[in-house]
DNA sequence: CTCATGTAATTAACGCGTTAACTACAACAA
DNA sequence: TTGTTGTAGTTAACGCGTTAATTACATGAG
């Protein structure tokens, strides 16, 4: 079946959502002029350790092409660091650097925050039903 | 709650669905020539007919200047026509032109098929249950 | 070793997202 | 009529998304 209409369309409906969700995070980011790409980045060097480049842009949802102008912007920033790998001089390792870090703890707790008045506003239990149906979609297409 | 790994945030995971999805109609648009937007506008103007230009833009989920721009690539392609509002000098009124409406119909059988194919894969009920989730988000937050 | 092939990252080109500033027009008060 | 305020749309500036091309290095065949 086709969508009768765009609200009920899968593509502008995920997009949609992710625009009023973003729309509660874009102040605090933009306070400490950090971008969305910059910021996901960030997060997953965070949790995740030094990583290489492919690595880092699928994890954080960011195309290469993005990730080498991001890099540039955070490496001059002494957000991370940007190392060759050992043994493979094609390979680029990142690592959050202590202004870094510095950032991600300095942001927690306004997250904290913004994401508990989400879930409290939605519903627990419909927020883990839609993260749930989400990574179902996401694993049962890419 | 903070979500403790990106892979639990709500709007990396919207973010993440998005991409796996249009990553099915991407190559449809692209044979078009026919970017993502593009293609909102154009459908948007199909289902709803004539229509100003700020409601456009809040219906196709594109913002204003992001909106001048599609609305002077698609009227060079004669896919729309702009014409000022009688009685208001400041509105612009938008409508779908005859090669527009043409390559709506052209798509159809090809989106219908990919969208049946989203459909099968990921489950009729779970489908619409996700759509709903998404759709009371998006009332929930905007 | 040399050459062909493959892979990681970067660069380039173009369109969109986002915010802020600006222009054009409308509405309304004095 | 004139000036003020408000609104619709556009322009500007900068970063990201996307695809294709390119560079640098690694790998394997001969």
């Amino acid at each position: 079946m086709l969508p009768e209409n765009t609200r009920r369309s899968l593509p502008m409906a995920l997009l949609h959502a992710r625009e009023v969700v973003m729309a509660r995070f874009r102040p605090m980011l933009a306070a400490h002029d950090v971008t969305e790409q910059q910021w996901r980045v960030l997060r997953v060097l965070s949790e995740a350790g030094p990583v290489e480049a492919t690595e880092l842009a699928d994890r954080a949802s960011v195309l290469p092409p993005s990730l080498t102008r991001i890099i540039k912007a955070l490496e001059g920033r002494r957000f991370i660091t940007r190392n060759k790998a050992e043994g493979d001089g094609r390979r680029v390792v990142l690592t959050i650097a202590p202004a870094g870090s510095a950032l991600i703890d300095a942001l927690s707790p306004e997250r904290r925050v913004i994401y508990d008045d989400i879930e409290q506003r939605f519903g627990h239990d419909r927020l883990e039903k839609l993260l749930d149906l989400l990574e179902n979609l996401i694993d049962g297409e890419s």
